[in-house]
DNA sequence: CCGCGGGCCTGAGAGC
DNA sequence: TGCTCTCAGGCCCGCG
């Protein structure tokens, strides 16, 4: 489900509920999410304040006062929602419309605030782990992460250089966490769209044979800042999974150029080409053939 | 080292 | 209806 945007939007709504409160339970209801949690898992929660609550790429990082760090990995379908006892809900018996929606309730942060934090992932590819703060540069998770993609270190330049060597096609060295960190399916698709770039262009492009940057990672650079910004003020996009912790939709799939639209018209002014979906490295492109070169 | 394809899971939607 | 098939916002792993 979520790429930088929807994290984003979670991270914002998780931090009143969490940043100053402690953890006075934390239940874990299966023995695994996508892989097992540690055995020390609970126990290092337990009796937490947490201090402050923050994101690297698709991580949320819950920093605690014992100097440990919560990881929080959403997967395809992670979601958080935010429980409190005043909205007339017990801690825990919040409930998603239909049971079968609670039955992926994995984990639950009661915090000394009255609230209650719900991790729900129907289908479990997201994980959590606790690791200490200062052993953080050797965490494999983390390790090989590039730039943020909002940072101060992304731009046209360090793009060109890290897209240089590659030998993949552009959409496929986007996606590569370890080039730029954040960015997945939906947002590489409309940022190429919004820059007029090519899915199936290669990556070297970016640079020209002398090692300059070219117009078209300038163009690139922007387009990626536009549509994150852009998605992250929307709340992210909802198109399955993604919920805020209120439970509110995101609403920037409605501002999608070219992701999930195949078939229709192309949103370039005077461009009137169609918007057409392929297959690349097993995922779907969605691309206007016409305009983007 | 790099790039690719498979696999991990469940659920929704299309087509028959 | 109900079955089967395909596809989904991510990422790790093993192979060549």
């Amino acid at each position: 489900m979520p790429e930088l945007p929807e994290v984003e939007t979670v991270r914002r709504g998780l931090q009143p509920a969490m940043e100053g409160a402690r953890i006075k339970k934390a239940e874990v209801r299966r023995k695994d999410l996508r892989f097992p949690f540690q055995k020390d898992f609970v126990a290092r929660l337990e009796g937490q304040t947490v201090t402050g609550l923050g994101r690297r790429a698709k991580y949320l990082m819950a920093d605690l006062a014992s100097g440990d760090v919560l990881l929080m990995h959403l997967g395809m379908s992670g979601s958080f929602r935010v429980v409190n006892d005043d909205n007339g809900h017990a801690p825990g018996q919040f409930h998603h419309p239909r049971a079968a929606d609670r039955a992926h309730d994995h984990v639950v942060f009661y915090m000394s605030s009255g609230a209650a934090i719900i991790f729900n992932d129907p289908r479990r590819f997201g994980y959590m782990k606790v690791i200490a703060r200062k052993a953080i540069d050797d965490e494999p998770l983390l390790e090989g992460l590039g730039p943020e993609p909002l940072g101060n270190e992304f731009d046209a330049d360090m793009l060109a250089r890290a897209c240089a060597n590659k030998k993949t096609g552009l959409k496929a060295a986007l996606l590569d966490q370890r080039v730029v960190a954040g960015l997945g399916n939906i947002y590489v698709c409309e940022a190429l769209f919004r820059a007029h770039l090519s899915p199936r262009r290669l990556a070297a492009t970016l640079a020209t044979r002398k090692g300059e940057t070219t117009d078209h990672a300038r163009r690139l650079v922007e387009a990626i800042h536009a549509v994150l910004n852009q998605a992250i003020k929307a709340g992210g996009s909802s198109l399955r999974d993604h919920r805020r912790t209120s439970g509110e939709l995101g609403y920037f799939q409605h501002s999608f150029q070219v992701y999930d639209r195949e078939g229709e018209k192309c949103q370039t002014k005077g461009c009137g080409g169609i918007v057409r979906r392929f297959s690349q490295n097993g995922r779907s492109t969605f691309w206007c053939p016409k305009c983007q070169k």
